[in-house]
RNA sequence: GGGCAAGUGGCGGAACGGUAUACGCUGUGGACUUAAAAUCCAUUCUCCGCAAGGGGGUGAGGGUUCGACUCCCUCCUUGCCCA
């Protein structure tokens, strides 16, 4: 029997035996309860790191526990394979993006395994090969032919450090949300997957995922940001025509004071041609043209030209200037507004600026305000004033009722208007799925048949970083026949974002190796719903709104019978290191690989999932590290050491120990470790292993003498089995077969073992202890039978001496009985 | 500016409205050792006290309650998301 702890030696060899029995494949059996529990999968950047393990710790713990319920647990890796970081990468290493993917790939499968994930690696899928990308591409022309995948010309956001452009979910405070450059502008034709169909669904829906996170649902409500207002038509002074705009406060229409159009408006060139206003008109539109969408937004307010023309609102008849100004987008709404600077802050810091007029329409309840004194915009709801016939209302009375007004004038019109756009796909850049186009000088654009599938990205294409679609530039690869009518015809350039890879992988899981279709509908829906779902908060948006969208849409193709992928979501948080975030440029990195080779990967697992809730950030201690290395050596030396090393002299090794007693700790722990990993508190389950250990070493020196002391072991380990699987898997050979070296039967292994049950009758107690309280301070604490009258505990918890000292003299008004757990004596 | 979290010992963190600080780290003392490491045992919120015991205490202030870290209001600080 080994003496010490060699976690390499026994790490190593379960590893390879894990391996060889394949002891964590998953099948469509319908007699288990199915549990699909799916974690973020990795881009393969070369190396696991820290938040990967804290990831994918939590999912194994999950996956494990569930399998010893007696659920059938679908538990899946694989790999988010394409993207720019390869391709930048493979230009830095002078290599290939595949053969570098491959590399990272291989690296770090090594690392996933000696980790001890138990994924079922028959599943494994890669997003850069053929035979995942086929069905990508196969699902993309699924959306053509549905006319979801489109194309268009439109101000788009560019990223000039990674030379592609980005969707708008993907840009950060006017910033390229992987490499931080300044997205610029420009304005450029590109594919498009119409998301704005399903704006109202994916809102509806948010309701059904309880199992989110609130905070999670909310950055999706307001990513999608339905609004209710009004188009209201203005017409123009002297001419036949009119401005609409769209506005979600109509309470405001008698405070408009002018107009402003975004200056790409097509009605700025018809106003002011001719006029003396056109050249400084056409002077700011130029200007505003090197304007990035974030500089537009940020400079709200402050730019703006007049004109020349007026509008009239249709609630008072009155002539209002418009102007043109950076602050609007032809992008939102009808890309004009109604200004009101009184009640809107941009439209105050403009109307300052350039001094135009205020007019205040509503006033705080119980106060007045003044058009000249008020330094900001009153903004919150009030008292509607110089409104006509809506003086006296509220504002939210004045919403509807002027909104119905405008409708019932034929002016105005109700509607709903969506922040969502639509999801920008086109990629120039080289390391991604080829988008299956095909354009024909004579039948215009083509889909690529499904026999012609997949369009493989072609191997031999220079890339250097630089200039628009590396495959444009690849003959044999753009040359081709047109589908239709055979002509010569050229292939679409671009490749599509990867994460259009990620929006649907977790269905390929359900059957990755089909070679028929992209995944079998059967075994879909067995899987499907994803019941736990674990990554990161940064895709709060970005990749689980695709993933939602995807599902729909599949849904809607009856490829997929559930219409929202995720039933259950947990976001882990950060782990950070001196108080920030572990990055090279701050020098705070922990390489997972030294603290395996240190204390092995169980006290890596253990740690991270010991050090904070899995939600909470987590901050990285090395000293911390140790203190679960130090508990698994115990655990070790408990199970092993035939006898205590020293002689313990301490009250509690003294004390003789009861079998009655350690049977009650050992099912105590159980129910107490089963309930934490219930609700996901993995840090207090392993508190309570701890606890537990604590417990039974004062007794190892009687062990002999407990006829429970094996079956205590036996939980211990089963319990840790999930956070520690290495070192419980060696523990538990060597407890089952101690004398003999026999090669262990796969049904042997400890992670095969059902999930320990406690008894609830063991864990009744014959006395209770009571607190005794006075005016809800603790005075004394008092033992009492279990079955024990209210009437009798309240008489002994009064008659104490330590109590009556603070009840003597004094009226006792009322004693309060909380059952099995106090009494509160209330005097006065 | 708006939205959402979160503020508990020296540190990471526990605590269905019911004994605040479990568990771990650090520190201190002891045992073992020629010595050290490792290990084992004890101790570690704070103030008064030799002690028994008592007072204070969960960012600040108020409220609800027999009882508040927990619920409500105001404020402060930090983090995240959106602008």
């Amino acid at each position: 029997m080994a003496a010490i702890y060699n976690f390499t030696q026994i790490e190593e060899k379960w590893c390879k035996t894990w391996e060889k029995d394949g002891i964590y494949n998953s099948k469509e059996d319908s007699s288990k309860q199915k549990y699909y529990d799916l974690v973020m999968f990795p881009y393969p950047s070369g190396k696991i790191h820290m938040g990967h393990v804290r990831n994918y710790s939590i999912g194994d713990v999950i996956a494990r526990y569930k399998t010893m319920q007696g659920l059938n647990v679908l538990h899946p890796i694989g790999w988010d394979a394409f993207g720019l970081p390869a391709e930048n990468a493979a230009i830095k290493h002078n290599t290939h993006p595949s053969q570098w993917t491959d590399q990272c790939i291989a690296n770090m499968t090594v690392q996933l395994k000696r980790l001890g994930f138990s994924y079922n690696w028959d599943r494994e899928v890669t997003t850069c090969k053929p035979d995942y990308y086929k069905w990508t591409q196969w699902l993309f022309l699924k959306f053509f032919e549905k006319g979801l995948a489109y194309r268009k010309k439109a101000k788009v956001n560019w990223c000039p450090s990674c030379e592609t452009v980005l969707a708008n979910e993907q840009v950060e405070n006017g910033a390229c949300w992987r490499c931080s450059s300044a997205v610029e502008e420009k304005d450029l034709e590109q594919w498009f997957l119409k998301i704005t169909d399903y704006s109202e669904r994916l809102l509806q829906d948010l309701e059904k995922l309880t199992g989110w996170p609130e905070n999670v649902r909310t950055m999706q409500k307001n990513w999608i940001g339905k609004s209710r207002g009004v188009e209201i038509k203005f017409k123009l002074k002297d001419k036949n025509q009119e401005l609409l705009i769209y506005t979600t406060r109509p309470d405001t229409l008698f405070g408009v004071t002018y107009m402003v159009l975004a200056p790409e408006h097509p009605m700025v060139d018809e106003l002011t041609k001719g006029t003396p206003h056109e050249k400084a008109v056409q002077a700011f539109k130029e200007k505003v043209k090197h304007e990035t969408l974030h500089e537009r937004e940020e400079s709200a307010g402050k730019v703006g030209v007049f004109t020349g023309a007026f509008a009239v609102n249709p609630a008072n008849n009155e002539e209002v200037p418009i102007w043109i100004s950076d602050y609007v987008l032809m992008e939102y709404g009808t890309g004009a507004v109604m200004a009101v600077p009184a009640h809107d802050q941009r439209d105050f810091e403009f109307a300052k600026r350039n001094d135009l007029p205020l007019q205040i329409v509503i006033k705080p309840k119980d106060a007045e305000i003044f058009e000249d004194t008020i330094d900001k915009a009153f903004v919150d709801e009030g008292e509607m004033l110089n409104s006509g016939q809506f003086d006296g209302q509220t504002s939210t009375e004045g919403i509807k009722n002027i909104g119905d007004w405008l409708a019932e004038k034929k002016v105005g019109t109700w509607k709903t208007n969506f922040k969502l756009r639509d999801w920008l796909i086109s990629r120039q850049r080289y390391w991604g799925v080829p988008i299956p186009i095909i354009y024909c000088e004579k039948c215009g654009l083509q889909p690529v048949p499904d026999k012609d599938l997949p369009v493989k990205l072609p191997e031999d294409v220079e890339f250097t970083g630089k200039g628009a679609s590396p495959l444009a530039k690849n003959k044999k690869f753009t040359e081709t026949k047109c589908p239709k009518c055979g002509a010569k015809a050229r292939r679409e350039v671009d490749t599509m974002d990867t994460f259009i890879c990620s929006s649907w992988y977790y269905l390929r899981y359900c059957d990755a190796k089909n070679d028929k279709t992209a995944f079998d509908k059967s075994k879909v829906d067995f899987w499907m719903p994803v019941d736990q779902y674990i990554g990161g908060i940064e895709h709060a948006i970005l990749h689980l709104l695709y993933s939602r969208f995807f599902t729909k849409v599949l849904h809607d193709l009856k490829l997929t019978k559930e219409s929202e992928p995720f039933k259950n979501l947990l976001t882990q948080g950060m782990v950070i290191k001196d108080g920030a975030k572990m990055s090279k440029s701050k020098g705070n990195v922990v390489d997972p690989d030294h603290i395996i080779e240190k204390h092995g990967a169980d006290t890596a697992r253990l740690f991270i999932l010991f050090a904070s809730p899995p939600e909470k950030e987590l901050e990285w201690s090395d000293k911390g590290v140790e203190g679960s290395y130090r508990f698994l050596n115990r655990v070790w030396r408990l199970v092993t050491d035939q006898g205590p090393e020293t002689k313990d002299q301490s009250p509690a090794a003294a004390a003789p120990p009861s079998d009655q007693k350690l049977k009650q700790i050992t099912h105590k722990t159980i129910k107490s470790i089963t309930e934490d990993i219930e609700r996901f508190s993995f840090n207090t389950a392993i508190a309570k292993l701890m606890e537990f250990v604590n417990a039974l070493y004062p007794m190892r020196a009687e062990k002999s003498k407990l006829k429970e002391w094996n079956a205590a072991i036996k939980a211990l380990l089963l319990l840790l089995s999930p956070f520690a699987p290495f070192m419980t898997e060696e523990l538990w050979a060597q407890i089952q077969r101690p004398e003999t070296g026999d090669q262990r039967l796969e049904t042997q292994s400890i992670h095969k073992q059902s999930w320990p049950k406690y008894d609830d009758s063991v864990l009744k107690e014959e006395n209770i202890q009571i607190i005794v309280q006075v005016n809800g301070r603790v005075r004394d604490k008092i033992t009492m039978a279990v079955n024990a009258a209210e009437d009798k505990i309240k008489e002994t918890a009064q008659a104490c001496e330590k109590v009556k000292t603070y009840t003597s003299g004094k009226n006792v008004v009322k004693v309060i009985y909380i059952k099995g757990k106090l009494v509160n004596i209330v005097v006065k």
